[in-house]
DNA sequence: CCAGAGTTTGCCTTCTTTAA
DNA sequence: TTAAAGAAGGCAAACTCTGG
């Protein structure tokens, strides 16, 4: 026994009054009790200034803020007092247990995730401490103040049905920090990279696993009565004190020498253009780490090990295109590009410069999501059978800033009106069988979209017509309507050989 | 000094939450 | 719906303290 505390002497009194003659209804629910409260449960109604609250009192309202302690009533402390199991023990045992502090923390309210509601006495604490601050303070105190009054208005926006984010706590703290006049106080932002949003459930976990911190390190509380006490886990406690929060959780695992192996085979599959899906990896992973079943976990931390491994997007590459595809093919289409280009003057004039761009889309997705090489961009998946589904989109404009409606190749047998929907007549529809561009629909879109219009009343149908005829006798593609030639010219496009890449190598 | 009970701590797995 | 990160729980070894 520390103290006596006058205040608790007069409590003791007032309920022997009440259990004599009976004043209220609220004292005949106290004294019908069968425990009365002790002077240990009665402390913490007034703090005191012994040495051992004045090292507490600056924790005083985080501790109140967070534990729900604002709820209490003083019926609630009558039927839910539970008698201190080592009030009469010597707690020499535990290097310096929380007993003597346990008026701060009555037993009866330790839920999860209390609700916040008003007492005055937190408030009354905050309020003092501000008034001592403004006397002036330590550098420590002006912080400890930084984080109290954020705490505070935390507090009081909970009490509202509000959202409280970080970027309010951030803003309170800034606020703060404008009123208590800490030099050289600067709000870490995360960085270049702005953090996330908490919601107020995070942000109520996240202050209340730091009250836990506070008490085990200033208190030297152990971390399973801080965490207890406090409603945290103790683990999650354990790890935060031990700056385990952030990052991996665990010391890095052996990894077997036969997982290595796996590693390189799945790399050499990915490499080879048949990359392995997480499914395939399930049964090697099981029996090298000795589990019993396949799950995600398992499959993220073999790829957690494996630090040049990730799970990336398949890119679908045609096998009968690579095989088609030669070096003579090649010199044949940079040649004729350039003869075209730079022998037949159709770069000397800004309007003679057009630029049709061809965008393809998959309407049936091809792509899967396979282990390969972390940072690769395109993971090639071979695959055999028939075309893909696809929607060609082919913009068209030339260097001095003229923009002719794009086409649309779709695959299908006709027409559907209803995909011009929206349009406003800037789309020129087209469908073949394979949605992919070929030689007619390519002279189409030239015939009935840019020759015409302003292209014809600007004179530019002679260009045109000579690059029509170029392109039929060059490439010999209108009137053979061969489609492996198009491919052929797809599979260049691939391949990284475009007329754009041919004219920079030139040039 | 030793046995035993209680506590702390590390490692691992499983569950939950969140973002895309 | 899924991947990823965080939280929580189980287990066991190490540690601490007490009493004989």
């Amino acid at each position: 026994m520390d103290t006596v505390y006058p205040m608790n002497i007069l409590n003791l009194l007032e309920t022997e009054y009440g259990q004599h003659f009976q004043p209220s209804d609220s004292h005949n629910q106290a004294a019908g009790c069968s425990v009365l409260p002790t002077e240990e449960d009665l402390r913490f109604r007034l703090p005191t200034n012994t040495s051992t609250v004045d090292e507490f009192e600056k924790s005083f309202a985080i501790t109140n803020l967070l534990n729900g302690y604002t709820d209490a009533t003083p019926d609630d402390r009558l039927t839910n007092y539970e008698p201190l199991s080592n009030e009469t023990e010597p707690s020499s045992r535990r290097r310096k247990s929380c007993s003597s502090l346990e008026y701060r923390i009555p037993k009866f309210h330790l839920t999860k995730q209390p609700t916040l509601t008003t007492r005055n006495g937190s408030i009354r604490q905050l309020n003092e401490w501000e008034r001592q601050l403004a006397a002036g303070g330590s550098r420590i105190d002006k912080l400890e103040a930084i984080g109290l009054k954020t705490g505070k208005q935390f507090f009081l926006a909970k009490q509202k049905p509000h959202v409280v984010k970080d970027m309010d706590i951030q803003r309170w703290a800034l606020t703060t920090h404008r009123d208590v006049g800490l030099a050289g106080f600067q709000l870490r932002l995360g960085g270049a990279k702005a953090p996330k949003l908490k919601t107020s459930t995070e942000a109520h976990a996240q202050l209340t696993l730091e009250a836990a911190s506070q008490a085990v390190a200033k208190l030297e509380w152990s971390e399973r009565e801080s965490a207890m006490l406090y409603g945290v886990n103790r683990r999650t406690l354990s790890n935060r004190l031990n700056n385990r929060h952030l990052g991996p959780h665990r010391k890095q695992p052996k990894i077997p020498p036969q997982e290595e192996a796996l590693a390189d085979f799945v790399l050499a599959c990915s490499g080879t253009g048949i990359p392995l899906i997480r499914q395939h990896c399930a049964a090697p992973i099981v029996e090298i780490n000795n589990r019993h079943a396949f799950n995600d976990q398992h499959s993220c931390r073999f790829l957690q090990r494996h630090p040049t491994l990730s799970i990336r997007v398949t890119h679908a590459n045609n096998r009968k295109k690579d095989r088609d595809w030669t070096h003579e093919l090649a010199d044949k289409y940079i040649s004729k590009l350039t003869e075209l280009l730079f022998h037949r003057a159709f770069l000397d004039e800004p309007e003679q410069v057009w630029n049709l761009d061809e965008s393809v889309f998959n309407t049936a997705e091809m792509f899967d999501r396979v282990v390969g090489r972390k940072g690769m961009r395109q993971i090639y998946s071979q695959f055999d059978g028939t075309e893909k589904e696809l929607v060609t989109i082919l913009p068209c404009g030339n260097a001095a800033g003229l923009q002719l409606p794009f086409m649309a190749l779709f695959s299908g047998k006709r027409h559907v009106r209803s995909r011009l929907d929206g349009t406003s007549g800037h789309c020129y529809p087209g469908v073949n069988d394979s949605g992919t561009m070929d030689q007619l629909h390519f002279a189409n879109y030239l015939n009935d979209r840019v020759i015409p219009g302003e292209v014809a009343a600007k004179d530019y149908q002679p260009i045109f017509e000579r690059l029509t005829e170029s392109l039929s006798a060059e490439l010999d593609i209108v009137d053979q309507n061969d489609r492996d030639e198009i491919l052929e010219f797809i599979g260049l496009k691939q391949r990284g050989v475009t007329p754009g890449a041919v004219l920079a190598a030139s040039l």
